[in-house]
DNA sequence: TCCTTATGTACAA
DNA sequence: TGTACCTAAGGAC
């Protein structure tokens, strides 16, 4: 369930943990062939950017983790089970253990390697030092889709294909709008909303987006049971009735992923939301 | 048991 | 734009 909120959550979770604390390192796979430099070694500081997690050990040694699509974090109290053959990277101290499997990325990395992480992604509504000023520099003058630079990592860091879907659903913007016709208006509103809704997602660990007065009860609908944990409008939602005004919700490929969105609430123009009945 | 799909990214052509 | 990479769950047989 790897976007930005996962990450960031994954990040404290570590530390929770493991941080102060020697470590057993183990990469039970075998493809993290770093993991016995950093046996017996303390767990000193974890950040996220993104969704770039990294964990540090003594001074300056990172362990750089990326999930991709596939990538999954199992924490577990003492004694760790045995490890399947697909575990790449695991934790375990007297008290706790972490799995991580699938990872795209989980290398030992320096300082500066770390640096340069960072200076490739552009800023995520869940660090306190990010800039939406810098993420709207690059969209006001692009004509690529809203969509497409809402999940562009060097644009914002930490977006995935629910909160792109769902933030756009959330301010009726059509996803197929040029960057350069989001007016500074709309682009403070999303990103704060961005904001507001990944901190949520970090607490719950799991993505919600639907409005207090739009929820299934408020409606009155039957309570849905959704196969990715969270409460949503659009995405997945394919052919289902829109929350609000009942048009099918329609999706389409872009750039290799799939996006979803209300024909109807989400107009092309900067018009309002559609009127229900 | 096989096939599809997935909240991601990088690189080749 | 297509393909490769990594894993696991769910559904079709």
């Amino acid at each position: 369930m790897p976007e930005g909120h996962t990450i960031h959550r994954l990040a404290q979770d570590y530390a929770t943990h493991f941080q102060g604390r020697q470590a057993h390192v183990t990469s039970p796979q075998g493809k993290f062939t770093a993991a016995p430099l950093l046996t017996g070694a303390e767990l000193t500081r974890t950040e996220a950017h993104g969704k770039h997690l990294f964990l540090r050990f003594r001074e300056s040694d990172w362990i750089h983790i990326h999930l991709g699509l596939f990538g999954k974090v199992t924490f577990g109290d003492a004694p760790a089970p045995p490890p399947t053959d697909t575990v790449r990277l695991r934790l375990a101290n007297p008290d706790s253990y972490v799995d991580l499997r699938g990872p795209t990325t989980c290398a030992l990395i320096t300082d500066a390697e770390k640096q340069a992480v960072h200076d490739r992604l552009g800023p995520d509504p869940l660090r306190p030092d990010a800039d939406p000023d810098r993420a709207y520099a690059r969209i006001r003058r692009s004509r690529t889709t809203i969509a497409a630079l809402l999940m562009d990592q060097k644009v914002v860091a930490g977006v995935g294909n629910v909160y792109r879907a769902e933030v756009l659903f959330r301010h009726h913007v059509d996803p197929y709008r040029p960057g350069r016709d989001v007016t500074p208006s709309e682009w403070d509103a999303i990103w704060a909303d961005l904001v507001a809704l990944m901190r949520e997602g970090v607490r719950n660990n799991r993505i919600d987006t639907v409005r207090p007065e739009h929820t299934p009860e408020a409606m009155g609908r039957p309570p849905r049971v959704d196969d990715h944990g969270g409460e949503v409008y659009v995405y997945r939602r394919t052919a289902l009735p829109c929350h609000v005004c009942g048009t099918d919700i329609r999706t389409a490929g872009l750039a290799a992923r799939n996006l979803f969105w209300c024909p109807t609430c989400q107009q092309p123009a900067r018009t309002g939301p559609a009127r229900t009945g």
